[in-house]
DNA sequence: TAATTCGCTAGACCGA
DNA sequence: TCGGTCTAGCGAA
């Protein structure tokens, strides 16, 4: 029997004449899929004597008689005891979730989806290359498996589509051109357009069965889209169904299925990995891996590769269609192409990144895709789970969750600062503190309070908690392991050249690390997660206060003023000190500190400025603006680094800063907002600068208060505007009306703006706190002072 | 139904 | 009309 080879990149199941079997997706030469025979299961913490109860139980479902197929005593490790358990084998998948719930005993990992359940138990990972033997269509034989790096065929697309009246119409209106990139590109469409992109096609229904042509013939295995879980593909569905064509779209010939998880569509495309583009870089600048803000694709194309995209007026797409100039209908063709290019470009920056989760957490790239950041924790715990002969525990109820979230735990501890302009600043901070206190610590919820230590053998949290010295949790263990490996990719990272694709790929992997470790801490304290411990998850924030308040007492004690601190970082005057004060007193807070954790120079900084809070007269958390020894502005969170300010704002705001950093000019810094002022009364800035962007949290119904945002939104609705939960509202504050939210109006329906409002609301108070700073109080600023004030504040 | 808590701010709303 | 309270959004870590 030969031996083969080929990459998996997934597994599903599927069951015939009552016996299930997983579904493998290979890569080897081509992709295909192959078979192999693999039994569910669950686990009840019952006697060996409730056995024969158990093997007798069944349950009746859509007429058909369910019971198990066999049932066995296995010893597992249950919640850190070694314990016999019944292990109760089904001979369908869907069979599970009906057993478990008859079983009169509590019962352990019932809901784990089959085809994670062979990878995990089989050893296999997504991406690894597995030696194997096959007869026909099955596996005869597993040998081994290592790591593997596939060569995926991808291709992103886009849909265009008749809106006559807005939003388009599934049932009528058609589907005008699918664009399609990869190596080739080319726009699929029905009216002869004369680029040399363009295929003409007769027909709607041939544009769509060609689009399948073009999927069959590039072999595609990953396809992607931008949100086109819930708009290209659900469409493309929708008119070959008015059509009564068939949309063979997967390499199974068959269309894709829709799977609803929570607020997210998943395409699921038989034999290839679908890719929604929109989700994934949204989870991806969430946890801030990638830089974007808005999510269109215009946007998230143009805040993450740097460059902009060509752009028509959605609304105008169908007049564009039935124009009879020739040269509209090619710029429309033009346009659709640059949607599948973006989409493709994005694609290969996004895919690396996925390809690294997906492997680290061993789960499949479909569902990496779409998954979120508990989902991929809570992944990677369960296949160890499996290697430690663990039993995995099981979610919450609703009610046990509702529980937790009604008592959080408490968080980190924030320095006030005074407010100031400072110079000579040295800023350090403790190295991943939460993975680092996990592993110093063993923090997990099952070495809590363990049998085998006394008080004084374990580790005590400065709440009193207790962890086991003696025997390493699973969480700290898995981020023992994330850390070595991220420190050796580290170090392999060095020497490559930044540009280059080993880099790139390197570079994903060490991201891929970090965002994975880093979100340990938060599922510990995850009201629904399964590895929830409430003394675990306020263990490590407790400690965490415990390391950066010892620091900020003994930095004080050497001498050092404390400027602030935030969770893990402090901030020193250096003063009359030098910096190698200062790196000795890092040094010296290192040698006291557990092996694994380190405090480390984040830098050292020329001049900052903190400003104090608007209600009160103490300094502002969170909100400073420092100059760096490489002559780079590092800013937090002031209102020019939010979304919902105007760019007139933050513009003025960036300037004023830089004035003062770079510059040290306080008159600069005046002169700049005088001039603004100017420009903003003179009526001539362009409503783009002026415009406020939030996005909305709710239905717009929905809401109690009716803030300028909702205001603005209901005022477009009610004029054919699509508006919805999750939308960006960009509004501008118009002269009509008489308070703010009578005044707000969307940016695509404003005529004029309020200058009143932009200089007294959005330009002065971003840049007041500031210039109070600089000597000018308040009053000074407004009546006197300066020789012509800032302005007549209308 | 989306990993955590801490913190700032705007504007609506409400009652004196 | 004023000031306090509340809702909502977004950023820092």
């Amino acid at each position: 029997m030969a031996l083969r080879k080929a990459v998996l990149l997934d597994a599903d199941y599927t069951v015939k004449k009552g016996k299930t079997y997983v579904r493998l997706l290979l890569k080897g030469k081509k992709t295909f899929r192959l078979y192999d025979f693999y039994e569910p299961y669950f686990y009840a913490d019952a006697p060996e004597s409730e056995a024969e109860k158990i093997m007798q139980m069944a349950v009746e479902h859509n007429g058909e008689k369910i019971t198990p197929l066999r049932v066995q005593a296995v010893q597992k490790n249950v919640f850190g005891k070694d314990k016999m358990l019944l292990k109760i084998t089904c001979s369908s998948p869907s069979h599970v979730p009906h057993l478990s719930a008859k079983t009169p005993h509590p019962v352990y990992e019932n809901n784990i989806l089959f085809g994670r359940r062979y990878m995990i138990d089989k050893g296999l990972s997504p991406f690894c290359l597995l030696a194997y033997e096959r007869e026909g269509k099955f596996i005869k034989k597993l040998l081994w498996a290592k790591e593997g790096t596939p060569k995926l065929n991808s291709l992103a697309f886009d849909i265009e589509t008749y809106n006559p009246i807005g939003a388009p119409r599934p049932e009528k209106d058609p589907c005008i051109m699918i664009s399609y990139a990869n190596g080739s590109c080319g726009v699929l469409t029905y009216k002869k357009i004369n680029k040399p992109f363009v295929v003409s096609k007769k027909s709607e229904a041939e544009i769509i069965s060609s689009f399948c042509d073009v999927l069959r013939k590039n072999e595609t295995d990953v396809l992607f889209g931008y949100n086109s879980s819930s708009f290209d593909l659900p469409y493309l569905q929708a008119r070959s169904g008015a059509l009564k064509i068939p949309l063979p779209i997967g390499r199974d010939g068959r269309s894709f299925l829709l799977r609803k998880a929570g607020m997210r569509d998943m395409a699921k495309i038989g034999g290839r990995i679908h890719i929604d583009l929109y989700p994934a870089i949204r989870f991806l600048s969430f946890i801030g891996a990638l830089k974007a803000s808005k999510f269109t694709l215009e946007a998230a194309y143009s805040e993450i590769t740097g460059k902009q995209k060509y752009m028509v007026k959605r609304l105008e797409i169908h007049q564009m269609w039935d124009s009879s100039t020739d040269e509209v209908r090619e710029e429309l063709a033009h346009y659709s192409m640059q949607d599948a290019i973006a989409t493709k470009e994005l694609g290969a920056i996004v895919l690396p990144l996925l390809v690294e989760m997906s492997r680290l957490t061993k789960m499949p790239l479909f569902d990496t895709a779409y998954a979120t950041a508990g989902q991929l924790v809570e992944s990677l715990l369960i296949y160890r789970s499996y290697e430690a002969n663990a039993i995995v525990p099981s979610k919450p109820t609703e009610a046990q969750a509702k529980e937790r979230e009604a008592h959080p735990i408490e968080g980190a501890f924030v320095k006030i600062p005074k407010a100031g302009i400072y110079e000579n600043i040295a800023v350090f901070d403790f190295r991943g503190l939460y993975p680092s206190i996990i592993t110093s610590h063993n923090i997990d919820p099952f070495t809590l309070n363990c049998d085998c230590c006394t008080k004084e053998q374990s580790f005590v949290s400065p709440l009193g908690s207790r962890f086991c010295k003696k025997k390493k949790g699973l969480i700290p263990a898995v981020l023992e392991d994330i850390m070595a490996k991220r420190s050796k990719l580290k170090d392999e990272l060095r020497p490559l050249q930044k540009d280059s694709e080993a880099y790139r790929t390197l570079f994903a992997r060490v991201q891929a690390l970090k965002i994975i470790a880093n979100s340990y801490y938060g599922y510990l304290a995850y009201a629904r997660s399964r590895w929830y411990a409430r003394e675990a998850g306020e263990s490590v924030t407790a400690w965490g206060r415990h390391y950066i308040q010892d620091t900020i007492a003994k930095a004080s004690q050497e001498g050092f003023d404390v400027l602030y601190g935030d969770t893990d970082s402090i901030f020193l005057l250096l003063g009359k000190k030098g910096k190698e004060d200062a790196l000795s007193f890092m040094k010296k807070i290192n040698a006291a500190l557990p092996s694994g954790m380190e405090l480390e120079l984040e830098g050292f900084f020329k001049r900052a400025v903190f400003v104090s809070k608007k209600a009160a007269d103490a300094g502002a958390k969170k909100k400073y603006a420092m100059l760096g020894e490489d002559g780079k502005i590092k800013i937090r969170g002031f209102e020019l680094v939010r979304r919902d300010w105007s760019s007139v704002a933050k513009d003025t705001q960036r300037r004023v800063l830089e004035a003062v950093l770079v510059h040290g000019s306080p008159q600069k810094a005046v002169n700049i907002v005088r001039e603004v002022i100017e420009r903003l009364r003179s009526g001539a800035v362009p409503l783009e600068e002026l415009a406020i962007s939030t996005q909305i949290s709710k239905d717009p119904k929905k809401y109690e208060i009716i803030s300028p945002e909702i205001s603005a939104a209901k005022k477009a609705i009610a004029r054919g505007s699509h508006i919805e939960k999750g939308s960006i509202i960009s509004y501008i504050i118009t002269k009509n009306g008489s308070t703010i939210s009578e005044k707000a109006e969307i940016l695509e329906h404003a005529k004029n703006y309020d200058a009143s409002y932009y200089i007294n609301h959005q330009v002065l108070p971003s840049v007041l706190k500031i210039l109070k700073e600089l000597g000018f109080s308040e009053d000074d600023l407004k009546f006197k002072g300066m020789q012509h004030g800032l302005g007549h504040f209308m």
